[in-house]
DNA sequence: GTAATATCTAACCGATTGTTTAGATATATT
DNA sequence: AATATATCTAAACAATCGGTTAGATATTAC
């Protein structure tokens, strides 16, 4: 990801579009299950070019959930914003599934798959980058409770890690699962928020 | 597995036992994370054995899969003979709990983790064995849901799908989570059953 | 046009993957 | 005790893993 001054040949690939396909094919497959021949093929790429531009299949994955998290930013930032609270949450909920529907078909959510591949893993720099992703959505999630003045804090705590596991539920689900199942299912985790 | 009538040395080990450590291996760690070696030492035999009892490594999943299966047959037995209508589908996610964190301690559920990790396979073998353990459960949460004379089938349908979702949610959840959040994860799903 | 050099292809690296096999060892049958 | 054979150890198998490197190629600067 650096640029020369004094190039002596220029690069037939862009590193963002290159990236975009591996964040595609870790979306699918995972980590593990995704090797460098794969990835030389999806992205249309050698080997040596993917290293000079990525350092390893590592920094390539940890690029790649960068890659994944400047997607769904656009989501994140609308949710922010929005001031309609609970419902806010929900339309947030259809959003994400849209989202993975479209640009993923069937791979779920990234953040979701990778969290469950790693969960006995100790890659700290994977775990941390996924703990960041939850956290975040945490805050979110609460602020938007908090603008119901009837709901105390302990409420509002609580129905926080309820949507966020939920959230969890929902992307495993989504892979799987009929469009109208999903929609039942969110309706009924808003039902008694 | 198979047993020979003019045997001319016995085996070291118990398939049984053997195989009970192999699950929690896999359950561990996956499937494709697990590699021959680890299943060596885990196992306490080498690959020699593995493969005369087991065939490969992908006949050992399998066999770890029916293994976990008889070993959650307990629970899904009180879970079909109880006749406490929708509070025995909760005593169930919270034996299911219960179960994974003394035996797997933060393992999860093995189903639902290779739920996961086969999403994209083309493993039929393993996939069917998943679906059929669905089914079985969503049977199961219907028929306890149907115990209640005021829920429409429909009601019945939307309902049962949502618990079994929010099951897939909470294995995940159980993983990370703290004991106190699946708790009130678990009474907060049945709110509005 | 020439020199310098970044990027390309493609072969190669050692390590590890799942799997097989040759030969040593132990036991049941005769 | 001798024979047969199931099970053991340990080495080897081809294939693939992530990663590296030598040399061809293309482009920039002069």
């Amino acid at each position: 990801m650096v640029a020369f001054t004094d190039m002596a040949r220029k690069k037939e690939y862009s590193e963002e579009e290159v990236l975009d396909r591996a964040m595609h094919l870790f979306w699918r497959n995972g980590y593990e299950t995704t090797s460098m021949k794969m990835l030389e093929k999806e992205m249309g790429i050698n080997k040596f070019s993917i290293y000079s531009s990525f350092g390893s299949k590592h920094g390539l994955f940890v690029e790649s959930l960068k890659s994944y998290k400047s997607k769904v930013k656009g989501l994140f930032e609308k949710f922010e914003k929005s001031n309609k609270g609970v419902e806010s949450i929900k339309e947030f909920f259809y959003d994400s599934i849209s989202l993975t529907k479209i640009e993923g078909s069937e791979k779920g959510c990234l953040v979701t798959n990778t969290y469950n591949e790693f969960a006995e893993s100790e890659d700290d720099v994977i775990k941390s980058q996924m703990e960041a992703f939850m956290i975040t959505l945490k805050e979110i999630i609460v602020s938007k409770l908090r603008m119901d003045p009837t709901k105390d804090e302990i409420t509002v705590q609580k129905q926080a890690n309820y949507l966020l596991l939920a959230k969890h539920g929902l992307a495993a689900a989504a892979r799987v699962n009929d469009p109208k199942e999903i929609e039942d299912y969110i309706e009924m985790t808003f039902q008694n928020i």
